[in-house]
DNA sequence: ATACGTTTTGAGAGCGCTCCCATAATATTA
DNA sequence: TAATATTATGGGAGCGCTCTCAAAACGTAT
């Protein structure tokens, strides 16, 4: 039903390879010659077959994103929508198209060899991932260009990350300038490199500020606002005075917590998050929190993938970007640098 | 350098015609021959170039998915995700793929005809869109399947869609009986389909129990929790004792104003939300709303458009959801049927 | 007018698959 | 055993495109 190259070529008095140098911009075609056969393209409103093309290209122009499963519970966070965002934008921009799979554990396996072999992908976008997700291995094993949003620690793999452990260290840093003493942690998955990462930041302010860690004040959630909740709870019987959250719907978790016990933020415990996510800035009271630049981390990572795919550009490795602490008032400074 | 159908036949000494019949399960294949080849397949860990099956099938096995820009900005709200989530798994379990475009407005027409006309996918499921949206027309020209997620007034469009004006009634009907006077309205886009067919829904009940449409006491938003927030301080002034607000999101954005006018809720002010989105039951009062399946609906949109598209069943044109008003503390009913 | 370079165009092959049809192998019946 | 029906397999064409290579058209200098 939908014309084919021979079809705007018939409609133009010309050839088959005529028109597909016109619309691949190839500049060996009389001025004339393209205008014709471009009025006739776009009159029928033609669009070459991709599939045609990635037959003999061997590309597709389409870039896939992978969110595993373990995380896409968190979808409810609106990082992952923010970062698609950021994603999106920039294949549009490059003209690719996003293919989306939201793997979940079970056919997580399958999935990716099917994704690896199966044609449809130049190169794909992996979010979010646990340490030992085996599909970094059978991204390596694949000659499938591929990129990270999060560092990873194998060697030889392309990533890109914000300094965790720095802005982990920053904001905690922060909390100690101000002056509290019992500073406590709801730390992510350990099994996530940000999670991982952000403690090690924590640890790392208190060591060099000569503080004490006090095991009792960290406790572990899995980024939902539920687990962060659970463990403000946890942590109120050892009367911290602030804590540091590894992500702000974990903050918003100990926030319930702590007006459901009556305790007023800041004054009687003090909270910083994690990622400046957009709702942050009107919780009550406003969240001070470590801002990611979570779009932009999308359209860089597209960036650089696609930079790998059509120039074969080889180990960009890691990519680290800047974070920011964005102070409001649930840390009880109005102002800091 | 993958392999092809010709490398799996002469690995296991069979034809491409036969290792062709046994990956797509034709049954004229000798059990011991199917065996043989399967193994080799497996071996070699072997998968089917999709661009040169679509080529020649004229099917792709890969469903476009469409959020329009206006509505990307609402990627906040935790809707979108979940639809997603719905509409991934449902690919998936039918051994679909998902191709997503957020579709920014100056771009729209131009990816529109792509989507149309470049063979990608074998169908689109289109979220949200407004009722003058041009997407429509192009859709109903071509003819590619589709279905909207949210109905739309036109004629002989496959749409999927909770009853919205029943809906809203309901919600507006139980803060009636709940002995509300001043009941106002947050109400949504009125270009939308749902924000029009809720505020339609608030006015039946009015209409119905003879309370008289008070206009200052309606306010529209956009979706947005800001947009909540603005609208409720507005509505202040007017000493509502209750107000339906179009969105969860909104609802928040509603709860956030009264709460920094010193209004306890629900003593001062009763809130009733829509869609009941996951932060809904920890909201403090805990949000009474509609529940939209909204995950289901994403499930159910595939589903339908599978079904079209593999059987090319005609016109379901609109399947409704049941919606469920969630009755939680922040109307001051602890139960309600 | 002839020869040469340069730009512009067309024809053919082939990407990896499915589908149709013909042939080969096997089973069934007379 | 021959004839027929049935099942299993192979070969060829072709999906719509790109890419290489050769031919045509044009320009310019001899």
């Amino acid at each position: 039903m939908p014309l084919t190259l021979e079809d705007i070529a018939r409609l133009s008095g010309v050839s088959r390879s005529t028109v597909s140098r016109v619309i691949n911009a190839d500049m060996n075609v009389k001025h004339e010659t393209r205008q014709k056969v471009q009025q006739v393209i776009n009159n029928y409103n033609f669009q070459p077959n991709l599939a045609a093309r990635g037959l003999v290209t061997g590309r597709t122009n389409v870039v896939g994103v992978v969110i595993p499963a373990s995380v896409s519970l968190l979808f409810t966070d609106p990082y992952f929508p923010q970062l698609l965002q950021g994603i999106s934008a920039m294949c549009t921009k490059h003209d690719y198209s996003v293919m989306l799979w939201l793997a979940e554990p079970e056919y997580e396996q399958h999935m990716i060899t099917r994704i690896l072999h199966n044609g449809l992908v130049d190169g794909v976008v992996v979010a979010s991932i646990r340490m030992d997700d085996p599909i970094i291995q059978s991204l390596k094993e694949s000659k499938m260009p591929f990129i990270l949003i999060g560092r990873h620690p194998t060697e030889n793999v392309n990533y890109l990350d914000v300094d965790n452990l720095q802005s982990g260290r920053k904001a905690t840093l922060h909390l100690l300038r101000l002056g509290y003493k019992r500073i406590a942690a709801i730390i992510g998955l350990q099994n996530h490199v940000a999670g991982y990462d952000r403690y090690q930041g924590y640890l790392k302010a208190l060591q060099e500020t000569d503080h004490p860690l006090r095991p009792e004040l960290v406790a572990e959630g899995d980024f939902t606002e539920e687990s962060g909740y659970t463990a403000m709870k946890r942590l109120l019987k050892y009367r911290p005075d602030a804590v540091f959250a590894a992500s702000d719907t974990m903050a918003y978790g100990a926030m319930r917590a702590l007006r459901e016990a009556n305790l007023e933020i800041p004054k009687d415990v003090a909270v910083v998050g994690f990622d400046d996510i957009p709702g942050s800035s009107k919780t009550v009271p406003p969240l001070t929190t470590v801002r990611q630049p979570i779009t932009q981390m999308g359209s860089k990572a597209v960036d650089v993938l696609i930079n790998i795919i059509e120039n074969g550009t080889k180990s960009t490795e890691g990519v680290i970007m800047d974070t920011e602490l964005v102070v409001r008032e649930s840390c009880g400074a109005s102002n800091m640098d």
